[in-house]
RNA sequence: GGUCGCAUAGCUCAGCUGGAUAGAGCAUCUGCCUUCUAAGCAGACGGUCGCAGGUUCGAAUCCUGCUGCGAUCACCA
């Protein structure tokens, strides 16, 4: 139990007994450091029930706490603030009843309900980005942060593996490629195929300003330059299912995913299912037509079917063309459906889709209640901000973008070069140095990009590297790394927390209290969907625990009894920095 | 134009359901490695919380308006 469980029950008696009046609730928050105190009681909100002086209510209340709460053991009032101190034995009591708990903070998983989180989704024409990276490592932390909070959870992706823009890679490739493979390039195969996609655009561009030299307007030739019109063909004959057009998809997609693969096991992510959209983006069309029967969509004069959101404050939307071919909305209409019957146990999804598609999750989710099921209640568009440059959008196209994979290389480069100079890695071998090279790059990029609020955009500037000091991942791998070399040199047994008689520093009395902060925490990170929340708890735990570090001997103390609840106290902030980080995908050293 | 989001120190970000004198990191400057890892610790400097009103005992936080930035409003995905 914590502070604020054990009193407020107390200080609602007080203010019954006292005052013959009901607190509907009671105000904590931590003591500020300029007072003495560990927790505060604010009484301003109590002059609602009671009438009084905030100064003597909070005396009254503080000496009737003192008197009923054992673990109370002095109390101040500054204004309407109640600063109380507690005994020691309350965070004694606290610590033996963790030390020994596996997974402390996690809540057990409640098997009946499931929800599916999605994440990724990348189109299959071109390697994955920085963009990607942000939605990735967010869907992935945001999935662990829901298992820990007690839900079983899936991991999906839809795989954008249809369209258009896979036909302008595979175009461009048959007419440029000369059977180019990822073999005989050497190049990995998204990267071969994004190569394509470039080169198509390029020669686009091209035949459009020769069309406009030649006198057509520009948006004509934007629509009429023949590679395009060879795209949109190609486009057709992959849907007539075309045995040659097919074949040439199957085998570029296989390379990407390939390369995917790759990427994804680099960056430490994965999935439990997957969704491809050749397969899903027919689903939504028989929904549509049961929706229509029912008229919740209507059918406009030439043949195409719409739902009408103005009294919901949105616009009319598309759902099926008048061709009678699927829209984007139709096929996540399906999709969802689909997931839930292929998982009975869903009752909830989590979309991770970037802040620019706030409108179709909005539309899609009313839809899918109006089409009346009963998990659409439970759907949340985990909406992220862009990662711009300071160039402005990335853009495959164009070529501007952040490479996740070169990324990846980089950071551990610059992990590997920072670590050479300090040198503290002897008798690592070479294999055993480029693993630990990685968890530090890959540490400082996650953690770069999972401490900011998910919906912020972020401004990512390559020529400025990601800091390796201070709020970063790094950092904190340093101080879980520096409490292994300790628990290594302590050679006593530390197995049991025996019953502590000494009084305890103030330094460790911080780290209980941020210690107890956890579990609250990841709940809390779990109900926002927000991976930072995790990241700045994990940030003021390992900052405690180097300022207890510097001012306090841990294997230097003389006394046992201390020096073995400090290597135990140790051990318990190594572990909820573990387990901290296992939120957020972010692996942990032994050395450093 | 309608809708949605964002705006906090030079830079990057915290600030929980409104609470005490708004906090970190980076950068700049000062100390601390013959004692458990200096990717560290201790300190200094740095703020009109975009602007203007309002709500109240109390507003960075809630409401309204304005400004700036971004997104979106396709028979694209």
């Amino acid at each position: 139990m914590n502070i604020q469980q054990v009193l407020t029950t107390t200080v609602k008696a007080a203010v019954s007994s006292i005052y013959n009046a009901e607190l509907p609730s009671v105000e904590f928050q931590p003591t500020r450091k300029d007072f003495e105190g560990d927790i505060t009681v604010v009484v301003f909100p109590m002059l609602r029930v009671v009438k009084g002086n905030p100064m003597e209510i909070g005396t009254k209340i503080g000496e009737y706490l003192q008197e009923h709460v054992g673990e109370v053991a002095k109390f101040n009032v500054v204004k309407g603030f109640l600063n109380i101190v507690m005994e020691d034995g309350f965070y004694q009591d606290f610590f033996k009843s963790i030390f020994n708990e596996e997974d402390y903070g996690y809540v057990k998983t409640d098997t009946t309900n499931a929800v599916m989180v999605e994440y990724s989704s990348p189109n299959t024409n071109k390697p994955l980005h920085l963009g990607h990276i942000r939605n990735n490592l967010l869907g992935y932390s945001v999935s662990e942060i829901l298992k820990a909070a007690g839900n079983k959870v899936y991991k999906t992706q839809i795989i954008n593996d249809r369209g258009i823009h896979i036909c302008k890679s595979m175009l461009a490739w048959l007419k440029f490629g000369n059977s180019e493979t990822p073999e005989s390039s050497g190049l990995k195969g998204d990267h071969l195929v994004g190569k394509y996609y470039v080169a198509f655009d390029k020669a686009y561009k091209e035949q459009i300003a020769e069309l406009v030299s030649r006198g057509m307007e520009k948006e004509q030739a934007e629509k009429g330059a023949p590679i395009l019109l060879e795209a949109q063909e190609m486009l057709r004959n992959w849907e007539s299912g075309d045995d040659e057009v097919v074949a040439l998809w199957k085998k570029m997609n296989g390379w990407v995913y390939t390369g995917f693969d790759i990427t994804y096991k680099n960056l430490g992510v994965d999935f439990d299912t997957l969704y491809y959209e050749s397969n899903t983006y027919l689903l939504g069309r028989d929904v549509v037509k049961e929706g229509l029967e029912k008229g919740i969509f209507f059918r406009k004069d030439d043949g195409s079917v719409w739902i009408d959101l103005t009294d919901e404050g949105l616009d009319e939307k598309i759902v099926l063309r008048s061709d009678g071919t699927a829209v984007y909305m139709t096929q996540d209409i399906g999709t969802a459906i689909q997931r839930v019957t292929d998982f009975p146990d869903i009752n909830g999804m989590v979309y991770t889709v970037g802040n620019e598609q706030d409108y179709h999750f909005k539309v899609l989710f009313l839809i899918l209640k109006k089409l009346g099921y009963s998990w659409s209640q439970q759907l949340h568009h985990l909406s992220y901000g862009m990662v711009d440059l300071p160039s402005g959008k990335m853009k495959s196209r164009e070529g501007t973008v952040v490479d996740a994979d070169d990324l990846i290389d980089n950071m551990a480069q610059t992990a590997a070069e920072i670590s050479e100079e300090l040198g503290k890695l002897e008798g690592y071998t070479t294999e055993e140095k480029q693993r630990l090279y990685k968890t530090i790059g890959l540490g400082a990029l996650k953690y770069y990009i999972l401490k900011v609020d998910p919906k912020k955009r972020i401004l990512f500037n390559p020529e400025e590297s990601v800091d390796f000091q201070g709020n970063t991942g790094p950092f904190i791998q340093y101080t879980y790394a520096r409490i292994q070399s300790i628990l290594r040199k302590a050679d006593f047994d530390t197995s049991t927390v025996s019953d502590i008689t000494f009084e305890l520093h103030e330094k460790e009395k911080e780290l209980l209290k941020q210690l107890q902060l956890f579990p609250e925490t990841v709940q809390l990170a779990a109900e926002n969907y927000s991976p930072a929340l995790i990241a700045n708890y994990t940030y003021d735990l390992v900052k405690e625990f180097n300022s207890f570090y510097q001012q306090v001997s841990i294997l230097g103390e003389v006394d046992a009894d201390k020096k073995c609840f400090r290597v135990q106290l140790s051990k318990k902030v190594g572990e909820v920095i573990q387990s901290a980080f296992k939120l957020l995908g972010i692996d942990v050293p032994e050395r450093m």
